[in-house]
DNA sequence: GTAGAATATAGCACAAGTATAATAGTTCCA
DNA sequence: TGGAACTATTATACTTGTGCTATATTCTAC
């Protein structure tokens, strides 16, 4: 469902083909919401059946027609109520398969481990890199669509992402230094 | 893939039916990953048509018949293929619906906002309280089987836990007392 | 003028996870 | 003795997301 509000949420602040939302997307969501295009072509689809969206044809400034979704008044409603429903648990997808290996470890023993966890800290710390990005991109949209309204939360929504990079680089630096004092030592 | 190998580095520890292997889950690794139990059943099954797994019928000490499963040794040997793959990207999970919701609050305000973050903070302090319990299971465990070669690993990643779970709980601290300084108010 | 990159959409097979219902044995206790 | 709670497994439909392929247009660099 967060894909469906994720594209609905945008197509308010400005009407746009699929291909500008995976832009979009990619650019500043990214951190905590991914999509293919594939996927989001089929969801703008079901947006539309359900009324939620229109879409129209319309030449592009570069390459071929755009399809151009904007959101109804049905679809701002029904985007409204998703925000305020309480009665539905919200997940937050902890789901972790790099945690799942080091849980699993015992079968390579602490040396490889060790190795496998200096190697994350490095891929951690470019997401910092990437989330560094997203924020430089903030004042790039500004430009283009009037999101002063959209402001705060993006900031609110930006900070989680650096107090989750900022733990897994703490926890990757702890695990790293345990390791170490208990003398293992990378492969 | 990740269910698939979180159920054979369990039944590695020992020989278990998937309605034990249900009941570990919601236990330990329940805070990185979850599984239904309709799923956990169907990939015991093909985990047997791949040769990682065999089973037999054995009464129960309570209720009806088990299928017990135990590992094969093709299946610790596959178990160890993954856990050293360094080809694959290993995942960690961003998807965050909360953050998508905040992201496009700008429908419903900040006054809003501020009541669902405050409600969100106690449920990030709750999951500290279940991180303790896993914890405090981790003894269980040991009695039941020989876990001491596991045990470090376990530390590992329940030590993940509690810095992402504190993490949650800086930013959501941190968010409350930015919007309360902006003048917002709970409704 | 043409190859290739970027723009733009659509379709299908597959993987992984959810939700729910059906079935049935055992234990416990009122 | 009857029913609730727990133990235990199976089956099936559905949802969400990935990966890959096909198709077509327009712009840019050589």
């Amino acid at each position: 469902m967060s894909l469906h509000f994720g594209l609905l949420g945008l197509l308010k602040i400005c009407p746009m083909s699929g291909y500008d939302l995976k832009k979009i997307f990619d650019e500043s969501v990214n951190f905590f919401w991914s999509a293919q295009i594939s996927q989001i072509y089929r969801e703008l689809k079901a947006l539309e059946r359900a009324g939620c969206v229109v879409s129209t044809t319309e030449a592009s400034s570069a390459g071929p027609n755009k399809r151009i979704y904007r959101i109804t008044e049905s679809g701002k409603a029904r985007l409204k109520e998703w925000l305020l429903d309480d009665t539905r648990e919200i997940g937050e997808d902890d789901r972790n398969e790099f945690l799942m290996r080091v849980f699993l470890s015992s079968s390579i023993g602490g040396n490889e481990l060790l190795g496998i966890l200096r190697k994350r800290l490095a891929k951690y710390r470019n997401d910092l890199e990437r989330l560094n990005t997203s924020e430089s991109n903030i004042p790039k949209y500004q430009e283009k669509f009037d999101i002063e309204s959209e402001r705060l939360f993006w900031m609110i929504s930006l900070r989680r992402g650096y107090h989750d990079v900022q733990s897994h680089i703490r926890w990757a630096e702890e695990s790293i230094r345990f390791l170490e004092d208990q003398g293992y030592r990378a492969p």
